[in-house]
DNA sequence: AAATTTACTTGCCCTATGTCAAGAAATCAA
DNA sequence: TTGATTTCTTGACATAGGGCAAGTAAATTT
């Protein structure tokens, strides 16, 4: 294999110490009006807490997600593959996000994507099938849910978009001005494959930055 | 103004004799297992009955909508307008399909999207309010909206991964075998506009595919 | 039917980005 | 510490697609 993301499915429990305790609680991924404090500590109980190591490969395509995640701290990306074998990185979810996958969700149909972890993480994870029961038996949860699409369906259509009236150096740029944490430990082929564009491209994009800015 | 899409809001109330009579009901806008034909009928009920003619902007951006469109012949579609002016197509939505904006829809956020019907159509409008009404009260009618919203998630994830991953040409090939009934009726600029390229840069792709194929 | 507006095509030239390959720098593994 | 791997940069060249402008065709308005 030789990357040091080496995609073992079993990376539960690292050792080193994490240099940040996150100041995370899984309460805090499920901020909404409705929720009442018991039906919060409800849902907090579902989840179970894990470290994960780099590199460990949460979801692969072709499979349905049993769990999702929040991350307390780390950083996940997501990622399809190209028929022609490259993979176009398709986001990336860090501290206070949630990995996820709408397709194993809600619908039940096997995944395109894959996610894998970039960095060691402690997450909370709940099984889907947890999941479904609290979404059904808590309204309140069920209009969180809501909202959680609702934003990301916003998010990914604004993403589509963007690939198609901005130029990669000014989505470089947006990027770099709202989660400029990703620049600093994501390799560049990563970033590169999400902003649409070439690691050999982006690389150039960077340098004309620095220079004539 | 001097277009035929003249941006009447109130084009309500066509007179030309459509050619083919719709064959939908509006009960087959809400095809799934877990409605009852009582909560089926109830829904039906909310829905007003419309035509509205060629031109007419159902929503603006900026806005919140007050209502969506099942849409049961005709054609609308949806775009965004760049800082720089020009207008981005972001989606069609033909018969059986249904013309929403999610921002406004469960976020209460106005959109920055509009949405113009580019023929005569015939729409079943349901008022926001009532919906909200209906989905609170009829959980599958919820379950219902979740998988719209999946499924919509999941089409906005694939349409901007492929605005990364495939070429102009192939996006339009695509487009030609999944909806051919769009390139007879759309004008070609709001073709090339949703697939993130330029109207001379679709009329030289059509003429390639037209001769070498 | 004349005038106007819109739709589409085409030519010329330009720019952003891709491809391929090489090499330096950094990181990881042993 | 050495070697292997990955990361990032850079060069030379190719190409898809954009910008602008002209021109024809088609449709709409008057």
């Amino acid at each position: 294999m030789g990357t040091n993301l080496h995609g073992n499915s079993e990376g539960i429990g690292f050792n080193r110490p994490e240099t940040q305790p996150p100041t995370l609680s899984v309460k805090d991924f499920y901020k909404h009006p409705e929720l009442s404090p018991e039906d919060l500590e409800r849902i907090a109980q579902a989840h179970e807490y894990q470290g994960i190591s780099k590199g460990t490969m949460l979801l692969q395509e072709g499979q349905r997600a049993k769990a999702y995640y929040c991350i307390g701290s780390g950083l996940v990306r997501s990622f399809a593959t190209n028929p022609s074998g490259k993979d176009i990185t398709t986001g990336f979810m860090n501290q206070g996000q949630i990995a996820i996958e709408v397709a194993s969700l809600f619908l039940g149909i096997p995944t395109e994507e894959n996610f894998q972890t970039l960095s060691d993480c402690q997450v909370w994870k709940i099984p889907l099938l947890t999941f479904h029961e609290l979404f059904n038996h808590i309204p309140a949860f069920a209009s969180w849910g809501r909202e959680w699409m609702s934003q990301a369906l916003l998010t990914h259509k604004l993403r589509a978009l963007r690939m198609i009236t901005e130029p990669a150096r000014d989505r470089y740029l947006r990027l770099q001005q709202e989660q400029p944490e990703l620049l600093q430990q994501v390799p560049l082929k990563y970033i590169a494959s999400y902003l649409g564009i070439t690691d050999s491209s982006l690389s150039r994009i960077r340098k004309g930055i620095a220079a004539g800015n």
